[in-house]
DNA sequence: CAGTGGATGCTCT
DNA sequence: GAGCATCCACTGT
């Protein structure tokens, strides 16, 4: 087991969406003992028609327009929660899907939760995430620090790849995804036509 | 491996 | 009432 990484500070979440799911590629999450690298993120912005935030704040989304680090959980298809982290400045709407890590800490808890042995599906995905990690709608509008939530800075150089996001029905061109090049811990691969 | 369809219930118009 | 930032099982190559 491996020292933990040094936390990124406030201002890490205070850029553009796009920027900060760029540099969460490579970066540790972890929550109660569980946790691993990102290796899969989406942007979200205010003027972004694929975005909740898209129509100004609803009871829902209302935690993606608190300050930078502030946590939002949603349910998706009455099933699944997803996680984010709201970036830029307080008001502006713009967050980060976490779609993937690879686990590294709390593997057998991780396992017990998702009821799978398979560790390459253990977090490859947003709902699996955190199902893993044990996320559920009760983070949403808390700061990392209230959770119990731990980022931590890259320490490996990564090559992130920039493609189109997932799942989403409007701007579909946006190459909001940023995938870690070469990890078998994603949700989906990279397109073959993205690939070099 | 690719494609399809069902589950399941909340959110917003 | 329609749509959904998903997952899983199942089909057919």
């Amino acid at each position: 087991m491996s020292a933990r990484a040094r936390a990124v500070g406030r201002a890490f979440f205070d850029r553009p969406p796009d920027v900060v799911a760029e540099d969460l590629i490579g970066c540790e999450v972890s929550i109660g003992g569980a946790g691993g690298v990102v290796v899969e993120a989406e942007a979200y912005g205010q003027d972004d028609p694929a975005s909740h935030s898209h129509r100004g704040p609803t009871p829902r989304c209302q935690s993606m327009f608190g300050p930078p680090a502030t946590i939002y959980v949603y349910l998706i298809h009455g099933i699944h929660w997803c996680f984010n982290l709201v970036c830029e400045e307080e008001g502006r709407g713009a967050a980060v899907l976490i779609r993937a890590i690879e686990p590294t800490h709390g593997l057998d808890a991780m396992r017990a939760r998702r009821g799978v042995d398979d560790d390459r599906l253990l977090c490859a995905g947003p709902g699996r995430l955190t199902q893993a990690l044990g996320i559920t709608g009760a983070l949403d509008g808390l700061g990392t620090r209230a959770a119990g939530l731990h980022v931590g800075r890259r320490r490996d150089a990564v090559e992130v790849a920039r493609v189109p996001r997932i799942g989403i029905s409007a701007a579909t061109d946006l190459p909001w995804r940023m995938v870690a090049r070469g990890s078998r811990f994603v949700s989906r691969p990279i397109p073959r036509s993205l690939t070099p």
